[in-house]
DNA sequence: TTTTGCCTGTGACGTAAATCACACCAGTTG
DNA sequence: CAACTGGTGTGATTTACGTCACAGGCAAAA
């Protein structure tokens, strides 16, 4: 099935190749079962709004395909990115366990699969099959150690420059490996890169030129290489 | 039964007057008597320290009376609290469900009662009990929910006396209220205000003194009076 | 082509808060 | 009652970064 964003739509998980470890689909049959007749599949364009912070939890999203950025926005307008979500991680799983509402805005970074489950029919999944459940609480744990590393860059580094390498090391872990350095695919801009670390847009560009510099590190259009791992490493140990 | 430390064991979790609404002990009968079975009661002084950030998971503790500090600290010993745990909420359950390592350490603040449950014996509690399990994914979304507050203040907030003003005033909540204005227990040293919002002890010294001269809240020895509410409720809105 | 809009690069400047360095004050402890 | 120890109050100094401001680049629209 193709839709108008160029994606196709797989819409039977039990033959989907994204059920692998970690992957909240990932899951023993009865359960998967149960979740196929209770999703609902759809495809959404770059840019889409899944949900906003403060509303009422309507169910969760399941992301088959594509990737989704997760975050919070105070009063003023500055907003600080929680993390970004990719393939097979569940989206609103807080808010709709706890009835409380979306603590965070969804918003796809790139045209994307995803799989919703309504509130009521996620909860009664839940409470008739013990996998599935246990199967949430790890993804609410893995959540909450994510939120747990954020806190720490933001509470505990000195510098913009280790809270920046930091999370350079971080993408650098899935890139791959060249005779020059390590290369990975960012499609963030420097604004959204200051939002994931709290700082401003300025000083991103600043510190990036930096690392340019000294030939740690180069960002250029999409392509982020990372010439000098040990350097970079050494930057965040002071 | 008596302790060292003075406190009374509440041994009967089917008699204990804290099974109230979002305890962790709240559970349905079987799962309760199930959990019965399985922990380990017992008392620690003020001061304890449950685990600590990195090691293996040996099991959760679910707090029956008491207050206990959760914190993370940097490789140069700067060290933030992540929250003060109350009694009805469970600790070490990131770790126990995903099988990482505890993300945070735990000291108790006070003579506590805590019961144990072992990690292995929980696991099967959860598989078991889809209660228990749903019960779980509910506290780990509290965890998270507290985790994404945090990250907002020390990532949204501008100034300290902000970040500040919001602790105190979600302290105001449970604090009982006097003619003078509303009047809460505290019993943390600055320097502990200072490592809970992410700033210096000298800090915090100043900022509360600003407070005082101003007549919004004040701090003497263990008791904390907030004198003007809606002064305080401005601070945080600017 | 020009226009428009979004991104990036850099300079100048001000400032909140970290840090250092004391002095003071309980309690406790020998 | 010294002598400590752990918490608090405050000044002086320094600095990393936020903010403002503007210039150039590049891509899509017109």
């Amino acid at each position: 099935m193709s839709t108008p964003y160029g994606i196709e739509i797989t819409e039977n998980c039990m033959l989907c190749k994204l059920r692998q470890k970690g992957f909240f689909c990932e899951m023993p049959k009865p359960a998967l079962e149960e979740m196929e007749k209770l999703k609902y599949a759809s495809a959404y364009p770059q840019g889409a709004v899944l949900f906003v912070e403060g509303q009422a939890p309507r169910g969760v999203y399941v992301i088959c395909s594509g990737r989704v950025k997760l975050s919070t926005t105070s009063r003023d307008g500055k907003t600080l990115i929680l993390r970004i979500a990719q393939a097979g991680e569940v989206l609103g799983l807080h808010a709709t366990v706890s009835g409380k509402p979306y603590e965070l805005t969804a918003e796809t970074l790139q045209p994307c699969q995803l799989d919703f489950v309504r509130r009521d029919d996620f909860l009664r999944l839940l409470q008739h099959h013990a996998d599935a459940c246990l199967n949430a609480a790890q993804h609410l744990s893995q959540n909450c150690q994510s939120a747990y590393e954020m806190i720490r860059s933001l509470g505990l580094s000195h510098s913009v420059s280790e809270k920046l390498a930091r999370l350079l090391l971080e993408w650098a872990t899935d890139g791959e490996t060249t005779k020059e350095g390590i290369r990975i695919k960012v499609s963030l801009t420097h604004e959204e890169i200051a939002q994931l670390i709290g700082t401003s847009r300025e000083t991103v560009t600043r510190v990036l030129s930096e690392f340019r510099d000294k030939k740690l590190a180069q960002l250029r259009g999409s392509t982020l290489m990372i010439l000098d791992k040990p350097g970079m490493e050494r930057l965040i140990e002071t």
